[in-house]
RNA sequence: GCCCAGGUGGUGGAAUUGGUAUACACGCAGCACUUAAAAUGCUGUCCAUUAUUUGGAUGCGGGUUCGACUCCCGCCCUGGGCACCA
């Protein structure tokens, strides 16, 4: 019996599948159907690979192996996200070029990534610092300026005094720097911006067209934010003079304008500067602005309650109604987004709700929620439809604590009824007083607003609109009025508790008005009928919001939340942005010819806030030697972003030096079939890509929609306790040692057995064994297993064996295709358990032929690919396993033919029988009847009905 | 507050997508081997009760169904993300 010494064995065929060129794969043989796996790809930081690299590398890399043996021509590269800023850092605290560090990271990723197993080649890699590569980003990027969706702007953008560098929005992390964690603050500065904002609809629609998790989808159709409304101006006017502006609001709800009763503006806002003069309290006003500019993003997050100040001595007008109304600044209204200015709705909208509460505002409601209802008391066309006003009563004894409700033939309700005048409360206690005979009734308060329903009234053989409201009374005694027989033949009053009343209600107004009740009040913010809108009052809020709009001279726009990239960066390490400028400041694009635009290398770290490349005397030099006196380069570099945005499709043709992917490999390999990352990615990354890809297809060097048609993320790496690894909790867990003490093997199935792919993975040291063992066994026994009997292979007098094995192909093969991992793992170490019980005591009875073990190591080999090819090579072959093809299995072999059977009655597992594969259901349920235990439980009864679930269970009914 | 994901033995998790809940693994207990320990092998392991049995369990409460971890409604809790999006 041989030790299984997974160091020698690990290092032995690493050495040999890199002597022979297992990797390698012809990209231009198109002769196969391809498949394109990709890895996200790393930053090669200086702590090395870590656990989250290790579970997504190595799902892909079993993916990789399965597709391959499976006949298809896979790519899957891998390769290095190489710019940016823990480089440069360090190189300003060290000393140590960023080229140097670079290359040192990636020789030490690599190596880790060697030891894993996984096979990637190294040769075919693509690194965004180096030259070959980033004169395609710039190549792009010039693209780009061609073609319109590149423009510079001096915008306010996130400034880190660590980084000294500008920050895109979608960067900012809490407040803070992504990448730093310094606070960040605002400063004006110019800067590039890719133009993605002419893609949001795209990117939103296009997300049909891919298979992702749904969840990924939705986060970016949230990211994007888009939004339908109108853009309506407000006109303002100031008490001391004639001086008349405009504010322009946008709104998703115009059909709510009438009932706007004041107006916020963003702090920040320019109308609020140019209103100085006729506000009056403008030592209130400007401290107020002060505040909210020194908040931090933190603080305005712990302050949750809504605050704001009045602009005395201006009012604006509601264009809808002409009414005036005040104005406030507010720090909940963002200068960012919309118009940075809103009109407010406090009776349907919550925040409005708040602010108006909070400084005695008038809330007018315009909306009032309609149902319409249907089934059998649905609308009759024919019929004549009679609008009226309906009152609802809800009364209640507090003393018992009970309602008074109603009950007729068609169901149960509070006591409701038609209204002829104007007083509600009078009305309904008339109702009460009719219907029940109370008549010591308390207003107590109305409930809800006005809603409106359609419905068909039997009785009265007529369509009814009615506009309901509702009112809560509370008993002050029991003294009561005789009632008019007529009533009480139509219906009978009864006392319920709160419970029960949930159950009577079958009238759909009432339910709405009794979930407000206990609810408490809440704003409506949905869609319905208008109501107190003049002549817009009955429409639809749909129809309202187009009519309103156009009635009040706005106009219906849609809105992002989405905003355009900035990607210029104040940084040394990253690509150069190929942008000239002409000694009278114009902005030139640098010709093709003399891309790339290298890097200077002539560069000071220390961080000045200006960039870095202002340093290089020869960068200098050389745009006046090219371009003549007085011309000056750029001196921003690219956004990292930019460089990840398109690496996938350089991966086809890496070493490519006239383009940066060749015609025929884009048509054969493009886009990426599967793509394995991180969920953290979910918006920056993956939108930038798809933004890149749309791009590219607009001008024309690409011909299809998506880049990643297929989309999984791996579940976070956490500790044995559940908590995120980190530097400062100290519990981070370094790949090589558990490589080191357990075998790239083992930490591969390990990490793929523990959880579901997409799920967090608790690395739990005391559980890895398992795996460990498993794969122990398999070294220690195979030999006892099998006859070395070659011509012999396809005989076995056990069939068992080959049903069992023929079951673990297919489920093997279908959890590989699903990414469901964790139960093939599990299946595979079924199946030597079950070899394992096989083996009795007859050690001299050979259990499997040699084409049964070999057949099993295939399955295994893409989890764990140097155990297997160790043992592949003991039994004799010559030729890697990782280049076998893929086993078929056997329907047939993999079907059984006896099946236990549950037998259920009612629903409960009474006894257990054996059938046959396919025997008909008259037979078992014959069986089943005969069965002890049946028959105990069925006492002479009658089966009513028998249900057959096929080779699963008979449930008979009694 | 909003969005997303999730809640199954002591632990990680499985369940053919509405059909015998708890596969596989860890741990634990017992036994064997050993001078002993480790390793290994075997047996047991959801809970309660009982010789065999019978109940009860998939966060909690309802509902649909012959049948619910799975579907619907309401609540509770955990993790992650976002920051008032008009």
């Amino acid at each position: 019996m041989k030790k299984y010494d997974h160091k020698k064995i690990e290092k032995k065929w690493q050495a040999q599948w890199e002597k022979d060129g297992v990797v390698k794969i012809d990209k231009d043989d198109q002769s196969k159907e391809k498949f394109y796996m990709l890895d996200m790809f790393p930053y090669p930081s200086g702590d090395g690979l870590h656990m989250g690299h290790t579970e997504s590398y190595t799902a892909s890399d079993v993916f990789y192996r399965f597709k391959k043996m499976n006949g298809f021509n896979v790519l899957h590269p891998q390769g290095f996200d190489s710019f940016g800023l823990p480089a440069e850092n360090y190189a300003i605290k060290t000393g140590i070029h960023p080229l140097e560090t670079t290359q040192q990271n990636i020789a030490t990723y690599i190596s880790q990534m060697k030891s894993l197993g996984l096979n990637y080649d190294f040769d075919e890699k693509v690194v965004t610092s180096e030259p070959e590569y980033y004169r395609w980003t710039q190549w792009l990027f010039g693209k780009f300026f061609e073609n319109d969706l590149v423009y510079k702007k001096t915008s306010k953008i996130n400034w880190c005094e660590s980084c000294q560098t500008g920050i895109a929005n979608e960067q900012v992390v809490g407040g803070e720097c992504e990448r730093c964690g310094t606070q960040i603050v605002l400063k004006e500065i110019p800067g590039w911006f890719f133009k993605i904002t002419n893609f949001a609809d795209a990117l939103i629609d296009d997300l049909e067209k891919v298979d992702w998790p749904e969840h990924t989808k939705k986060n970016q159709i949230n990211w994007i934010g888009k939004s339908e409304g109108a853009e309506i101006n407000f006109l303002v006017k100031s008490q001391k003079s004639k001086v008349e502006s405009k504010i322009k609001v946008f709104t998703t709800r115009p059909d709510t304008l009438f009932g706007a009763t004041y107006m916020v503006l963003a702090p920040e806002h320019n109308l609020v500067q140019e209103l100085k003069e006729q506000i009056t309290n403008w030592d209130k006003v400007e401290k107020y602005i002060s505040d909210t500019q020194r908040k931090s993003e933190m603080d305005r997050i712990e302050g949750k309650e809504k605050t704001g100040v009045k602009l005395e001595g201006v009012m604006a007008i509601n264009p809808a109604n002409k009414q005036e109304i005040p104005v406030f600044i507010a720090d909940y209204v963002l200068a960012g987004y919309g118009t940075g200015a809103i009109m407010a709705v406090p009776a349907h909208d919550e925040r409005d709700f708040e602010f108006a509460t909070k400084f005695g505002i008038d809330v007018k409601e315009v909306i009032a929620p309609y149902l319409e209802v249907r089934g059998e008391f649905a609308v009759r066309e024919d019929n004549k439809t009679v609008k009226r006003n309906v009152v609802t009563a809800i009364v209640k004894d507090p003393k018992a604590d009970k309602f008074l409700m109603l009950k007729n033939l068609s169901g149960n309700f509070f006591v409701i009824g038609g209204v002829e005048g104007d007083d509600f409360v009078e009305e309904a206690k008339r109702e009460v007083l009719e219907e029940t005979g109370y008549k010591n009734l308390e207003f107590i308060k109305q409930i809800g607003g006005e809603l409106h329903n359609l419905v068909f009234a039997k009785h009265k053989d007529e369509n009814r609109y009615g506009i309901n409201k509702c009112l809560y009374f509370e008993l002050k005694n029991e003294e009561k009025d005789e009632i008019v027989k007529e009533e009480l033949i139509k219906h009978k009053s009864l006392w319920v508790t709160k419970e029960e009343v949930n159950k009577f209600l079958n009238q759909e107004n009432q339910i709405y008005y009794w979930k407000i009740f206990n609810e408490g009040e809440s704003v409506y913010i949905g869609s319905g009928k208008l109501i107190n809108s003049r002549e817009f009052d009955g429409l639809d809020s749909e129809e309202a919001k187009q009519k309103i709009t156009e009635f009040v001279g706005g106009e219906l726009t849609t809105n992002y939340r989405l905003r355009d990239w900035s990607i210029s960066r104040q940084r040394y390490w990253g690509c150069p942005i190929p942008i000239v400028y002409s000694p009278e400041g114009e902005a030139q694009l640098i010709p093709e010819e003399h891309l790339p635009w290298v890097l200077p290398v002539d560069v000071d770290f220390k961080p000045t806030g200006t960039s870095p490349l202002a340093d290089s005397k020869e960068l200098k030099e050389r745009t006046e030697k090219i371009f003549g006196k007085g011309w000056t380069p750029e001196f921003d570099t690219m956004d990292t972003f930019v460089d990840s945005s398109w690496y996938y499709l350089r991966y086809p043709d890496v070493h490519n030096d006239k383009e940066f992917c060749s015609e025929s490999r884009k048509k054969y390999w493009l886009p990426v079939d599967l793509y394995i990352g991180g969920a953290e990615h979910t918006y920056m990354h993956l939108l930038f890509s798809r933004f890149f890809v749309k791009a590219m297809k607009k001008i024309g060097l690409l011909d299809f929609d998506e880049p990643f048609m297929k989309l999984r993320h791996q579940g976070m790496v956490l500790d044995s306790k559940g908590k995120k690894m980190s530097k400062s909790k100290g519990n981070v867990i370094n790949p090589n040692d558990m490589v080191e003490r357990f075998g790239a093997d083992s930490v591969r199935a390990y990490m793929l057995f523990a959880a579901p792919l997409e799920d967090e993975v608790m690395w739990n040291e005391d559980n890895i064994v398992g795996v460990y063992r498993f794969l122990e066994k398999i070294f220690k026994y195979t030999n006892e297993w099998v006859t070395f009997n070659r011509d012999n292979e396809k005989i076995n007098l056990n069939k068992e064996i080959d049903s069992i094995l023929h079951k673990t192909i297919k489920k093997v093969s279908e959890d590989i295709e699903n990414l469901k991992y964790n139960t093939a793992v599990s299946s595979l170490m079924i199946f030597v358990n079950k070899i394992r019980e096989q083996r009795g005591d007859t050690s001299e009875n050979q259990l499997m032929t040699l084409f049964q073990l070999e057949t099993f190591l295939k399955i295994l080999a893409p989890f764990a690919p140097h155990i297997t090819e160790e043992i592949w090579e003991n039994l004799g072959n010559e030729k890697s396993i990782h280049l076998e093809e893929w086993p078929k299995y056997d329907e047939k072999l993999a079907q059984d033919e006896k099946h236990l059977i549950a037998i259920q009655i009612n629903g409960k597992v009474r006894s257990e029988i054996e059938i046959e594969d396919g025997e008909d259901e008259e037979s078992i349920k014959n069986r089943a009847l005969e069965d002890e235990r049946v028959k105990k439980w069925l006492e002479e009864k009658e089966v009513k009905k028998a249900i057959y679930i096929k080779n699963r269970l008979l449930n008979l009914v009694i």
